[in-house]
DNA sequence: AATAGGATCAACCGCTGCGAA
DNA sequence: GTTCGCAGCGGTTGATCCTAT
């Protein structure tokens, strides 16, 4: 139910996302942030606008994201929400981790929006219980697994969380997590697998930084794409400075390997 | 088996708010 | 005070899936 990819006038890609798309922009932002969404794609090496990455992203594949299964929990305090509320679905969102604006607002236009209307008439699911509410459900219920396999166990994400380990002032920081130095190796060489596994041992123990400043233990900063670009265009014209996208990942992995840092 | 029409939901589009210059 | 660029929001679209006939 994707819209077919295809190029807008400016050479920029519309419609599905593909999985080789996914996988780049997923292990970007895991390991340097969504710095700025503008300049993003393009350090991404991705045909797409900043908007198409960002959406997609908050929509589709941050780590504590989920996908179908609405509980009648759910259900019921979107609806309460939304009563409260109104169509402020961002609001709404943030009381439902793991379920995106874009997802609350699709649920209620397409099932929520009905009930509601017909609970005028009849409280039809005041005497349903909860397993028989799911049973109903169940055709939405049937996640995707394809989907599933390349999200980290949103068990163990939220346990991370709670358990106190890192100190997550809420669930989206950890949508805009970076890596400390001593995780970071070859962006290239890593599938989406390797690179889960890379991640798993540190990635949630490890402290989270913010988009911009990577602060290392040493209370520099580690470079980011972000002072990466900074840095440069200070002592390069911008001349100088259009180079391949292989290029700047292969500069930032030197940078980034042999430890160098700016204040 | 074919197909028409409804349902679903990922993605797009246009607008607003806000901060920086 | 104005302009510009970016992030984010909410409405809408359209491709695909599902179901009834």
């Amino acid at each position: 139910m994707v819209k077919s990819a295809r190029y807008d006038s400016n050479g920029l890609k519309k419609g599905a996302w593909s999985e080789d798309e996914d996988n780049k922009l997923r292990a970007y932002i895991q390991r340097y942030g969504h710095w700025n969404w503008a300049l993003l794609p393009k350090f991404i090496g991705l045909s797409r606008s900043g908007k198409s990455c960002r959406l997609r992203w908050m929509n589709y594949l941050r780590p504590n994201i989920k996908h179908g299964n609405f509980t009648k929990e759910e259900d019921d305090l979107v609806i309460d929400l939304h009563n409260k509320l109104g169509n402020k679905w961002s609001t709404i969102a943030m009381k439902l981790p793991g379920r995106s604006d874009n997802e609350i607002k699709n649920r209620w236009n397409t099932h929520l929006k009905k009930r509601v209307q017909s609970d005028h008439n009849v409280s039809s699911t005041e005497h349903l219980g909860t397993l028989e509410y799911d049973q109903a459900n169940s055709k939405e219920n049937t996640v995707n697994k394809t989907d599933l396999q390349h999200q980290p166990d949103v068990e163990n994400l939220l346990a991370g969380v709670s358990s106190g380990s890192p100190s997550y002032s809420s669930l989206t920081e950890i949508s805009s997590c970076q890596l400390s130095g001593s995780d970071c190796a070859l962006f290239s060489d890593l599938t989406p697998q390797t690179f889960d596994e890379e991640l798993e041992d540190n990635f949630w123990s490890d402290p989270f930084l913010t988009d911009i400043d990577a602060i290392t233990p040493l209370g520099n900063k580690l470079l980011s794409p972000f002072n990466f670009v900074n840095e440069f265009s200070s002592q390069y014209s911008s001349q100088d400075l259009m180079m391949t996208d292989e290029c700047l990942w292969s500069m930032m992995d030197s940078y980034v390997e042999n430890n160098i840092f700016i204040n």
